[in-house]
DNA sequence: GAGTTTGAAACT
DNA sequence: CAGTTTCAAACTC
């Protein structure tokens, strides 16, 4: 348990230092009621755990939001808030802002790169006051940005819904595509192609899952989170063949997969002829891309 | 690695 | 609420 004063030796706040999101309590403490035998030292760590861990859950930091409106927040807190400034013009700039995964998903910054960084322990009046900003502008700024979705909603979907005009959401800068659920109703995006049944996303997914088996380059460097762009052929290991073994193997893997769907959805045998054949196209626009590029033409 | 594109968040 | 700006990540070369 780490015990943080937030109103000048009268008042404790107690937290669960377990990983819980709850807070525990908010009572009087009688022993460290006396200033002189409270644990200053352990107030920026309280500080931290508090922030840091609870931070998604705004209701609670309304606690703390009290404390910097009535300026009572403790000395060991409400100190100076860039000690370490003399190398700049005033203050330095806050980069506490949603700009900022770390500062977004509630973390303090340790080991970024950021510059002037005052989403950490030193800056924890400014960083108090960002978060209450951000809190203001909006409340569920800090709550998971893919949730549950309606009950009714048998899987999870984007809080917001994503914007995105150009990527068709099948790249990472969408947020549903990035988070591998389909868009919902609530997005507002243009020209989407990520939902169940579009057969860009269906090409792409098939192509994807074959790199994550398969020997294409880049298969072995997807990692869970985030794939390498759009699906690409490994380049040919021999120089002297247009279309390698491999890309042959690839090709065949997507128009089966497109076959097997068909079947599944009970397409009649002219319908099934037809989307594999429209497969077999975007393949081969794929190979053509891939090879022009490969020796620094265009495709005109 | 530098430059470009993209879309979320902030701002007006 | 809509348009613009800022920003950092994704992407391309």
């Amino acid at each position: 348990m780490v015990i943080c004063q937030l109103k000048g030796g009268t008042q404790m706040l107690c937290i669960d230092n377990s990983g819980t999101r709850e807070l525990k309590a908010l009572h009087l403490v009688p022993q460290y009621q006396d200033q002189n035998r409270y644990p200053q030292s352990e107030v920026p760590k309280a500080m931290t755990t508090l922030v840091g861990r609870f931070l998604p859950v705004p209701a609670k930091l309304n606690l703390i939001t009290q404390q910097l409106d009535n300026g009572s927040l403790p000395a060991a807190v409400n100190g100076p808030a860039f000690p370490s400034g003399p190398t700049l013009q005033g203050p330095p700039k806050i980069t506490v802002a949603g700009y900022c995964d770390c500062f977004a998903s509630g973390d303090f910054c340790t080991n970024c790169n950021c510059n002037h960084c005052c989403n950490t322990l030193r800056h924890e009046l400014e960083r108090f006051k960002a978060i209450k900003a951000c809190l203001d502008r909006n409340p569920e700024a800090f709550q998971p940005k893919v949730g549950k979705g309606r009950p009714s909603d048998a899987k999870p979907r984007h809080n917001k819904g994503c914007n995105c005009k150009r990527s068709g959401c099948l790249k990472n800068y969408c947020e549903c595509f990035e988070a591998k659920i389909m868009c919902s109703s609530i997005c507002k995006c243009i020209g989407c192609k990520n939902y169940e049944e579009s057969p860009d996303r269906k090409t792409l997914m098939n192509t994807l899952s074959y790199m994550e088996t398969g020997d294409f380059e880049g298969g072995h460097h997807l990692s869970p989170t985030k794939y390498s762009g759009p699906p690409r052929f490994r380049k040919d290991r021999r120089a002297s063949s247009c279309i390698s073994w491999e890309v042959v193997e690839a090709t065949c893997a997507c128009l089966l997969a497109q076959g097997e769907e068909a079947e599944q959805e009970h397409c009649s045998q002219c319908l099934a002829e037809q989307m594999i054949l429209e497969e077999f196209g975007r393949c081969l626009s794929q190979i053509l891309h891939t090879e022009f590029k490969s020796k620094g033409l265009k495709i005109e």
